[in-house]
DNA sequence: GCCGTTTTCGGCCCGACTGTTTTCAGTCG
């Protein structure tokens, strides 16, 4: 089993326990496992033929030895035995809101139940009306949460959740009573997908400020609504919880419900054990004497940690690098020079080469790389070598009468099933830069690609790994591949790789941004643009370097114009 | 099951809201 399987299992594991009824530190302990499992850079055989995997913190002795067995053997007893005692379908019930491990136990044990079609076949038979701790409103909440199921995937892209988060946050901010307000949660910390949207508002008084939030435009059911917390659905399938708090409680509110619940966990800890001090979402208390902070830096300070940037808030490291100063310069958007993987309507963008200029120029960045698809790409209309000519001479005219811009000659080279690029080396080397990407044969084995990909970035003319695992997000994997091997050859080589910023994509994942940044690899932050509008997910692209501890040190195109293209060069002249 | 400049055993974060209940368990974040 490789790393994403393992961490699978582990949090199957947790949940299975969960349902069984385990002790709740013992479920956790395997979900903190999964996640320091996901986190943890490296090869996993290599981490447990060295024992290396038993210095995370996280995993003992006893999840040591059954990640052994699943990295070894490729399954896993333990967890066989648990689906031997647990049924399976149980999992999927715990996915309705409101209706967790405890309830999905009471009717599998009294109603036999074993699925979430079962469940809701019960339901209109009206069976769990009579059922002891339910009743008529559980089962109608029951069934709308399995209707809500059917209809949505339950996550949602950064991009979607974030327009319908502005507007929410601009119904809470304009009602009078309301001092300050802010969208909290994985939204703050730029998570890849959300599940909710969490707004934070400091008012004067909440009753009205609630009022408006639950009848905002595109509310569809009010799942939840008391003095200070109240939650929605929207239309769009979106969750909102809108929490009240006072103006001296926000700062305290404002961590709290920025989380993670992991981040928010350790926090907890550190207060308690170290300081003696008691921390919620009113406040950091030492005893009832409230500790005076008048925002959430001062808060840190207090607990004698540096201040900790929300994306970073995943209990990763974070709190040992503030207690230790060592946390990194992040990355920030003004520190973007250019964008380096744009299309047009040479192949599949939908404005001309002139449009995706100009818009470059009033965005303000130094240099626009240009790189239709190639050949193979057929389907994306992919330049000929004709074609590329073609596009080399407008780019030199316009090259003339651009002031500050510079347009950049690139490519994104359909990368071929045998590795090999899709243009030979005399029309490679008419270009700036060469973006090499997988666009077909996505099911080779995790061998095959490797080799594949590794291939195509060995080629001299390469300089930049387009979006390396080919995900979408919520919608199709990634190609199975050593993404640990491939940075390393990156490294090697001095090609750069992607983090392809289009919220669909978002990959390089961030969980791999210390990765490349320890191995000294630069990432580059493209739009992958296929209009001139869509320049504005580069937002996107800098929270998920962000939230992978990335510097502007290790970005591309953080570059000025004279230093990128040293780049470009140093890498073609290496061969 | 994990973890330890308090501990190798006994802790493990904290509170809001709902629904089904007469005082609280379950769920969520």
């Amino acid at each position: 089993m490789n790393k994403k399987e393992v961490a699978e299992a582990l949090e199957e594991i947790g949940l299975l326990l969960e349902l069984a009824g385990e002790n709740p530190f013992k479920t956790r302990a395997y979900g903190s496992a999964a996640r320091a499992i996901e986190r943890s850079a490296g090869d996993l055989k290599g981490l447990v033929e060295t024992g290396e995997l038993l210095k995370v913190k996280g995993i003992g002795d006893s999840i040591f030895a059954k990640i052994k067995q699943m990295v070894e053997q490729d399954k896993s007893s333990y967890l066989e035995e648990l689906h031997a005692k647990v049924h399976r379908g149980l999992v999927e019930m715990i996915r309705i809101p409101g209706f967790g491990p405890k309830r999905a136990r009471a009717v599998h044990e009294k109603l036999g139940i074993n699925s979430l079609g079962e469940l809701e076949y019960a339901c209109r038979e009206n069976r769990l009306v009579k059922l002891e701790g339910f009743g008529q409103k559980s089962q109608d909440k029951i069934l709308a949460g399995i209707q809500f199921l059917k209809r949505h995937q339950g996550r949602f892209l950064i991009s979607d959740a974030l327009s319908d988060a502005e507007r929410l946050l601009a119904v809470v901010q304009g009602c009078k009573e309301t001092i300050r307000a802010c969208v909290a949660g994985s939204l703050r910390r730029c998570k890849e997908t959300v599940k909710d949207v969490d707004i934070l508002a400091a008012v004067r008084e909440s009753g009205p400020v609630m009022d408006a939030f639950t009848k905002a435009k595109g509310v569809e059911t009010v799942a939840a609504k008391g003095d200070t917390k109240s939650s929605i659905v929207l239309s769009s399938g979106l969750a909102s919880d809108l929490r009240t708090v006072s103006e001296k409680e926000y700062p305290y509110a404002l961590a709290h419900f920025t989380g993670s619940a992991e981040h928010n966990i350790a926090m907890r800890a550190r207060a308690q054990q170290k300081f003696g001090y008691k921390l919620n979402e009113y406040g950091l208390f030492k005893g009832d004497k409230l500790i005076d902070a008048k925002d959430e830096k001062e808060i840190f300070k207090k607990l004698d940690l540096a201040y900790i940037e929300p994306e970073l808030r995943e209990n990763a490291g974070e709190i040992e690098a503030a207690e230790k100063g060592k946390l990194p310069n992040l990355l920030r958007m003004e520190d973007i020079k250019g964008v380096l993987h744009v299309h047009t309507t040479a192949s599949d963008g939908s404005d001309s080469l002139d449009e995706v200029a100009k818009a470059a120029e009033e965005a303000g960045y130094l240099y626009l790389g240009v790189t239709d698809h190639s050949k193979t790409a057929v389907y994306a209309g992919g330049l000929k070598e004709q074609d590329v000519l073609e596009q080399h001479r407008a780019i030199d005219n316009l090259n003339k009468k651009l002031k500050k811009l510079r347009i950049l000659k690139g490519t994104e080279s359909d990368i071929l099933p045998d590795g090999s690029l899709d243009f030979p080396d005399k029309v490679l080397e008419r270009f700036d830069f060469v973006v090499v990407s997988v666009h077909s044969s996505f099911n080779l084995s995790r061998a095959e690609m490797t080799k594949r990909i590794v291939k195509a970035m060995k080629n001299p003319y390469t300089s930049i790994l387009g979006h390396p695992t080919g995900r979408l997000l919520l919608a199709r994997e990634g190609y199975d591949v050593d993404l640990d091997e491939l940075l390393k050859v990156a490294a090697g080589e001095g090609v750069a790789v992607e983090l392809n910023a289009d919220p669909h994509r978002l990959d390089l994942d961030w969980r791999y941004g210390k990765r490349a940044h320890d191995l000294g690899v630069k990432v580059a932050i493209d739009p992958d643009a296929h209009s001139a509008e869509a320049f504005s997910v580069m937002r996107y692209g800098v929270g998920i370097a962000r939230k992978g501890w990335l510097e502007a040190g290790d970005v591309l195109n953080a570059l000025e114009t004279e230093a990128l293209l040293r780049f470009f060069q140093k890498r073609r002249s290496s061969k």
